[in-house]
DNA sequence: AAAAACCCTGTAGCCACTCCGGGGTCAAGA
DNA sequence: TCTTGACCCCGGAGTGGCTACAGGGTTTTT
């Protein structure tokens, strides 16, 4: 099968193909008379077991493992595992930042209702009173900055961006 | 001040900084006479609203667009309001999937415990199985391979990657 | 026969930095 | 005075995982 056929059964971007051909994460098939790739049945089987791994959000220096260890299926499973938890314990702890984070959006989300100037979107005094540092949950080790001022200068000339 | 000193006080680094400026989302301070940087604290104030809207995730060009109305206090606020509706929703959206994700990682971690060799890992077999369209709540519209096996090819030379 | 769809290669772009090389500047210590 | 080390400058390249060209050739469909 050619690329476009690989491409739609995997339903992988023949760029995308080429491209882990490229950095040796799929084998090289062989060519036609034409220049054309010639794929097999082991190639499909490949792809389809990357994209699996990458829809498990895991980086291709670790699928590349994966693929290694099958390759060699005497090797001890214990990589598997650590490979595993080591990729569970980074999407936990992303899962956690972004619940967080989606916490503080809501938050913030709420901070402004109707229709009015940007001067007086809660929204805005909010990001901006967060970033000097005041009563802000995501922000622990905030910035102390020199003003006690609620709003970013640099509206006006004469507030300007002027050396210590 | 110094960029050294703008960095000390927000926590972020020098490159990181003339990045910033280099994009221009921080305004290029005055020069001293040796060619050094120096900040004020507008800039001070600037770059800890930036970190601070990076703290929540956000793409440095809706950073971008946010300073923008935060620079003209009298454009209209629905504006600020719909950039954080959209990207609540993208951070809502990346939970769920990581959510989904977290639990299809744990379901794999325990399909292996002890230790022996990869070729009867739990894990890579499951790989594979999902891979192949086999049973697998991660992967709905799954792919079909021509083969029903569980093992990927390349280990033996004789089952490799001939074209079909 | 012409148009559309496919394939090839190589290169550049995306994001938000981060690092590197090769240099200049400046204050403190030996 | 010399040296050390910390700081600063600039431009360019590298990261991951693609994606999008540009500029050609080939195959399939109309």
């Amino acid at each position: 099968m050619r690329i476009g056929a690989l491409g739609q059964a995997t339903r992988v971007d023949p760029e995308t193909i080429r491209y882990y051909e490229r950095i040796g994460l799929l084998p090289a098939p062989v060519r036609r008379a034409n220049g054309y790739r010639a794929y097999g049945p082991a190639h499909l089987e490949r792809l389809a077991f990357i994209r699996h791994c990458r829809a498990l959000d895991m980086p291709l220096a670790d699928v590349q493992r994966l693929l290694h260890l099958l390759d060699h299926p005497l090797d001890d499973c214990q990589d598997v595992d650590r490979l595993i938890d080591t990729h569970l314990a980074h999407v936990q702890g992303k899962l956690q930042s972004l619940q967080a984070l989606a916490q503080q959006l809501e938050q913030l989300r709420g901070r402004c209702h109707g229709q009015h100037a940007t001067a007086e979107c809660g929204i805005l005094h909010e990001l901006v009173a967060a970033a000097q540092g005041e009563s802000c949950v995501c922000h622990g080790n905030s910035v102390q900055t020199s003003q006690k001022g609620r709003r970013l200068r640099g509206a006006c000339p004469e507030s300007g961006y002027e050396p210590e």
